[in-house]
DNA sequence: AGTAAACCCATTGACCCCCATTAATTCCCA
DNA sequence: TGGGAATTAATGGGGGTCAATGGGTTTACT
């Protein structure tokens, strides 16, 4: 029954920022088209029916994309609202992020159209790599990724990384993951 | 009970004010028409009808036109009349900003028709490119703005920008995007 | 009357939505 | 505990709608 169900999801998307994890491998059709992994949509998704979108943008250190939520592309326009109007860094950050970022919904079967455009820089032929972040996300071409990842975990082996923990804390009122 | 509270959660995640983002190459006729990117549009129009206008001015930095929504420009007007009368800097910033602003309307095809001046100002010669800039956009020569962009990408890289994010905070009145 | 601006209409092509199929998991029951 | 059924995610394809564009016509203004 659909009624019980969507009360389901409700509860889990209300319960505070799902987190994007885990690398997810689908398949780009002729159209440009991809189904976002299942968790990544729900945990993007703004609204009870699942429909939602998102903003996708050319990273500027990989040849992949960055995504995020729209919750959190607006809390960067907001940052770069703050800065200082006509100066120059705040002229290279809009290019970089929000000249380039698209926004995408997905439709009724959970997938998003990417502009060739993105699909060649990050040369994705056929298939696509999600790469959870956290809070944000990417979209690499699979092979690539896999060697990037190898050679990160080789790197942290190799320093010796380690992490400290912040304070547990009370959940953020940062709504969207990404 | 979870399911108002989860009702409740959605009404204040409500699409707050759309984002200008991306950047759209649409053609500029003999006539100097222009098709607004109809996202942009969107954001813009005050009337759930979609009719709206906006306010067209020169850049002072670039070979470009910058662009903002009437409720965007009345907040500068605004701005500026809080700072001293007959100080120098408000005579030179309404003198770039107010004294050059022209207010377009869009037509029933989501069409404006930019003035010859400003389209020789920018260089657009047959096509335009929308570049969002968050709450604000400019109208490029596209590949001068190609040009412009790879530079201030190539910039962030090198200096590995950063941009510190504002807390998250409850949408803002700042009704207009532009 | 001549020029220019606003309005109207028609075409095309891209995008969005719908339906069908496959694959993989989970759930249930024997 | 194993097998089968049902649900759901992922994929493929086709058709309708709407945004973008080009051209024409009326209106206003000088």
């Amino acid at each position: 029954m659909p009624f019980s169900g969507a009360a389901e999801e409700l509860i889990w998307r209300v319960d505070p920022v799902a987190l994007l994890t885990g690398t997810h491998i689908n398949k780009v059709d002729g159209k440009g088209r991809v189904s976002v992994p299942k968790p990544f949509r729900s945990a993007l998704s703004d609204h009870a029916d699942g429909s939602g979108s998102l903003f996708v943008y050319r990273s500027y250190k990989h040849d992949a994309l960055d995504a995020c939520s729209t919750g959190r592309m607006e809390r960067i326009a907001a940052s770069l609202d703050d800065m200082d109007m006509f100066s120059d860094e705040l002229d290279d950050l809009t290019a970089t992020i929000l000249a380039d970022a698209v926004q995408l919904c997905f439709d009724a079967e959970g997938r998003m159209v990417l502009p060739r455009e993105l699909i060649g820089f990050a040369a994705l032929n056929g298939s696509a790599a999600f790469v959870g972040l956290g809070r944000t996300f990417q979209i690499w071409n699979p092979d690539r990724f896999r060697a990037k990842q190898d050679e990160a975990r080789a790197r942290a082996k190799a320093r010796g990384a380690t992490l400290k923990l912040k304070a547990a804390q009370a959940p953020s009122d940062d709504g969207e993951a990404g």
